[in-house]
DNA sequence: CTGAAAGCGCTTACAG
DNA sequence: CTGAAAGCGCTTACAG
């Protein structure tokens, strides 16, 4: 059963010799080609596992011209709602044989150039960017013609494959949720400074628009990345400068709803009595937290498989049109926003 | 400057032709070995600078007979504790031109010794295991020989390499702080029960005896897991029980101590006037929540370059004695134990 | 110090 | 459906 751990790894000839077939025939197999009968594919498989034979990827890829690894380009690994998604991409990679190199930009403008002109210290097959700077005319100026899907929030104008959840969506699905609770003076933390496309701000004015509920300037709040301290900031900035604090708050990431419960917090509001609280990711922190947090939850899986097969198209069929997937999306209701019971448990 | 994109990778022939030498020559300059003149080094840096090349990794590792992956295997990638290590880790092998695989156990002892019998879908050349259930006979058990290297808080007793903080100083240094901090009934959530080693246990233990103060049993709780939820349980159990709160507590994770502060909150009890809390981990959150968490962080760093080199030097030598180190921590002081003065403010 | 050649373990046309 | 052979791009003894 178990080999010898000192003999050398059982080769593709070796179970071609066991089977009493060619190589050719082992790797038709192996790889799922047809035209092999089945008993000869029986005879294959039980002359694999006898020897415990695995395929050596570098020689395989040598052998195909591929590198048999992909980049994913996260800010920071760190940030709970990338590795989870990393998690996600390893796991569906794995099944098509990949490597996936992690890379961190640090949400570095530079660093995610770099990145999208493949400057990796190894050659790779495709690339996966989460980036936080990047600009469509970053994406259009690329000298690089490797794979590559975008993902996020930001709207690139199908300048390459794209994959999200709709945010607008659910980001009016998180304020509705806001103004079903009561809420009439809502804030939102982390819309994005003018010009620039925003469908967090998209669907949250459309969910106020929608109630008649006018659209405060004042309540909505640019921030600088998506960290805890910069919700923080924010949210003393916006209750410095209004009179009357919100009674309702949705957060453009779960980090920076913490940040900003933080803030109403050290000014004596209560969550959610005072003021009720929506995040967006779902990170495994939303529930750890006092008061848990009601948050918007991203299909991860679907993004990565979803990204995995855009790569494979492109692989496949080379210059292609730019296509941009929606993903499901899911509002986890918890205590943050939990106004009209207030029972202090959580309901995820 | 910028290559032709479709043309063909530049090969290692390509570089030699250029510079006029050999491939061997040009390995030799890649690969940093000496008897190369500085003039011979200087055209051949030039050619592969004008050309753009990047060695073919594939190539490079069949010809050493090498996968040139390694293997790094966590409970959860999702626990920020384990993304920034990997985080480090990856960085330490980019270095040395390996990549990581990345392998997420759930927590699950079977996955935990699958992982350790080698089983991944690729070959790899050596394995770095963050377990929570691995036991030294498991270790022992072990029929594979690849380099090995275990991280983390437990004692496996010198039955491979390992690599982690001094625990017992870790948690003595914590606890001493909170008895700086005029705490007297501190409690330990995350103790592991009975006969396993426990060094954050023991640290814990030997600060009180310093300071002639009775280890209550009723204080330390023992967990299954690290996440929030068991710790708020642990918490929850212990107020139950013990008629009168204490006054410290030392968590054995920073999550287990955001559970451990919620529970207490739920029971009316303030952090850190009441009760001042101490974490184990450093996680981003400890300085996102409120109160900030007070923590001790190991060096990530120091952790990552150690297990690579233990690996390096595994694959060197073969069978070895196996070694113990232990890196540097750091006692973060923040807001959940800022007893004496209260202020309210982050101190990082 | 450098060159020519074999070999790593696969895949893939090309014949049969 | 199967076999023999070339080739992927490196490294590494082996000669010089």
């Amino acid at each position: 059963m178990t080999a010898d751990p000192k003999a050398p790894r059982p080769r593709l000839t070796d179970v071609a010799e066991i089977a009493g077939v060619s190589m050719k025939t082992v790797s038709n197999v192996i790889n799922g080609y047809v035209h092999v009968t089945e008993a000869t594919r029986t005879r294959v498989q039980a002359a694999i596992e006898e020897v415990g034979y695995r395929p050596n990827l570098s020689a395989r890829n040598l052998a195909r011209g591929r590198a048999g690894v992909i980049a994913l380009v996260v800010p920071r690994l760190e940030m709970p709602y990338f590795a989870s998604l990393a998690g996600r991409v390893i796991e569906k990679a794995e099944a098509r044989g990949w490597f996936v190199l992690i890379h961190e930009t640090g949400g570095d403008l530079a660093a995610e150039r770099a990145a999208l002109e493949g400057h990796f210290p190894q050659r790779i097959d495709g690339l996966i960017v989460s980036a936080q700077h990047l600009t469509p005319a970053d994406v259009r100026a690329r000298g690089d013609r490797t794979p590559l899907v975008l993902l996020g929030e930001q709207d690139y104008g199908h300048v390459a494959d794209h994959v999200a959840i709709d945010n607008v969506a659910a980001a009016r699905t998180a304020t509705e949720h806001l103004l079903e609770q009561g809420c009439r003076r809502i804030a939102m933390i982390g819309a994005r400074p003018g010009e620039i496309e925003d469908p967090r701000a998209e669907g949250y004015q459309q969910a106020l628009q929608a109630a008649d509920i006018p659209v405060l300037p004042e309540l909505m709040r640019p921030i600088h990345g998506n960290l805890g301290e910069e919700g923080e900031r924010a949210t003393q900035a916006m209750l410095d400068e209004v009179g009357e604090p919100p009674d309702g708050l949705f957060a453009v990431t779960d980090w920076v709803a913490l940040g900003a419960i933080r803030a109403l917090q050290l000014r004596g509001l209560h969550v959610p009595e005072d003021v009720a609280v929506v995040g967006f990711d779902d990170i495994p922190y939303a529930r750890a937290v006092t008061p848990s947090l009601t948050t918007v939850a991203p299909d991860r899986s679907a993004i990565a498989e979803i990204a995995l097969r855009m790569l494979e198209a492109q692989s496949a069929s080379g210059e292609t049109e730019p296509v941009d997937e929606s993903v499901p999306f899911e509002l986890l209701v918890r205590e943050s926003s939990a106004r009209r019971t207030g029972s202090g448990r959580s309901s995820a």
